[in-house]
DNA sequence: TCCGTTAAACATA
DNA sequence: TATGTTTAACGGA
């Protein structure tokens, strides 16, 4: 079986290693490996390793998945890799799978490659739509350090088993089929069917889309929180991080975004807590297009739909449109959000950000509360609420973009594309001190003087509603270090 | 008990 | 079929 020189390194360190090229790998002899070898797709042999070396707590050595995938990750050039490359590394450069590069997918060892690039939040996914393939998985600088994501799954099988249960799918078609039939019917995804904003279900354009799959709601490090997670009625928000691959010079896909706020219920009846939706566009920056037209650009302009409250809003369809309408500039942000009780009035909507009077709105990490506190409703056209609340920013999960600025070469610039804020009702109560804005700049009192002041002569109470967002509102964008470069 | 591996069900493109 | 996600069983530390 695998001789010592398999041991790919016993003390391996994924990071520390010089990350020039793949990492050193023995050539150990190859037959006798699949005997040793644990996938039972080609080689059964379920114990896997007979411990030889002494230490040896593989086939392949001491490595874990996770480590020879972050290797793997780790040794491209780009630092990051399809599946397919990943497989393909395995064979190449672990001289446990050197023989077992042509399995199919269902290759047990492909399975734990996929299982754990699912599973570790240290992994990430980078939906790559242009090159018509598979995702792309990088490392995630920040995440999941050396293993496993908090993921929710572990700490919340106690604590969320509602959670899990009503977001698995698996679990949800396999409760229906035992339990009861008619179970479906009432299934919570009946809400929430599909995530229209997700990468997967969205598929034109050719412009890559990174998206940024937390897989810890808890945890700072999570990017984005998917839609899943968030449950039926707890939800709040909905998140995503969306990155434009620069590869295809595209303009970060606006229409994503909107496709994914679109999604949300932005007005909901029971009301008191209210649907955010918030994406982001970042620009990767690959070396190809570092050109971006964003920049460093905090937000890039974004339109949101709100058609889903149809006959609520008689005006311009979409805030782009509002916005494009009149505006050079793009608005750097544009939080809207819809006063449920002024909506029941009759009110039309609220907009924000237009750039009608070049106004910015941009929030300064610092989240805030724009209510309006004399509202004429009749009079009024309409009312805003311009928040970002704590609340909103725990579900919003942002890159905690480290220092990344300095440690790598090609800084992405990320820019928030729009956030919509929500719920005021209702203030955070169990914040994750972690989870905050980036990069948001918001300049209330100029948009107030000067957009409804001005025209509506509205009186704003602005609140803070959470002081510390801690969120370091560096202009620069967020760099997120992991941005391909 | 936690972590990692393996298996498998299921979904989606 | 490949890719992804999730759940679960097992065994080792």
């Amino acid at each position: 079986m695998a001789e010592a020189a398999v041991d790919l390194d016993p003390d391996f360190e994924p990071q520390s290693r010089p990350r020039s090229c793949t990492w050193p790998l023995q050539r150990p002899e190859p037959d006798g490996q699949e005997a040793a070898g644990g996938s039972q797709a080609e080689g059964p042999a379920p114990a896997p390793a007979p411990k030889k070396g002494g230490s040896r707590r593989n086939a392949w050595g001491n490595q874990s998945y996770a480590d020879l995938i972050s290797q793997a990750i780790d040794s491209s050039p780009d630092k990051r890799l399809t599946l397919a490359q990943i497989y393909e590394w395995m064979v190449k450069s672990v001289p446990y799978f050197k023989d077992k590069g042509d399995s199919n997918s269902s290759a047990g060892w492909k399975n734990s490659i996929r299982h754990n690039l699912s599973l570790h939040s240290k992994f990430i996914k980078v939906h790559n739509e242009a090159t018509g393939k598979s995702s792309w998985w990088m490392l995630n600088p920040e995440g999941g350090k050396s293993g496993k994501a908090p993921r929710r799954r572990a700490a919340s099988m106690d604590n969320t088993s509602k959670v899990s249960k009503v977001r698995g799918k698996a679990s949800k078609k396999k409760a229906a089929l035992q339990a009861a039939p008619d179970a479906s019917a009432d299934s919570p995804d009946s809400q929430f069917p599909k995530w229209p904003g997700s990468p997967s279900a969205r598929s034109n354009e050719e412009t890559d889309v990174w998206s940024f799959r937390p897989r810890t709601s808890s945890d700072a490090s999570t990017i984005s929180v998917r839609p899943e997670e968030e449950d039926e009625q707890d939800e709040e928000i909905h998140s995503s991080l969306v990155y434009s691959n620069s590869s295809s010079s595209v303009p970060p896909t606006v229409t994503e975004e909107l496709e994914l706020i679109d999604s949300l219920n932005l007005l909901s009846p029971a009301s008191s807590m209210q649907s955010v939706a918030s994406s982001f566009s970042l620009q990767p920056q690959s070396a190809s297009s570092r050109t971006s037209s964003f920049g460093n650009s905090l937000f890039n302009p974004v339109a949101i739909p709100l058609q889903s409250s149809s006959n609520r809003f008689t005006g311009p369809q979409t805030l782009e449109a509002l916005l494009t309408s009149d505006s050079t500039p793009p608005s750097d942000v544009m939080m809207t959000q819809v006063d449920p009780i002024l909506t029941q009035t009759g009110n039309r909507m609220l907009l924000l950000g237009g750039q009608a009077s070049q106004s910015k709105l941009s929030l300064l990490g610092k989240p805030l509360e724009l209510q309006p506190t004399s509202i004429g409703t009749g009079t009024l056209p309409s009312t805003v609420t311009l928040l970002a609340s704590s609340q909103s920013t725990a579900a919003l999960t942002t890159p905690k973009a480290p220092a990344a600025a300095s440690s790598q070469p090609p800084l992405p610039s990320a820019s928030m594309a729009s956030f919509v804020g929500m719920s005021y009702d209702r203030l955070p109560t169990d914040l994750d001190v972690d989870m905050y804005m980036e990069n948001l700049e918001c300049d209330v009192d100029y948009i107030i003087n000067s957009d409804l002041m001005d025209e509506e002569g509205l009186d704003f109470n602005l609140d803070p509603v959470m002081p510390s967002a801690s969120y370091p509102g560096t202009t620069q964008a967020s760099t997120h270090s992991w941005v391909p470069s």
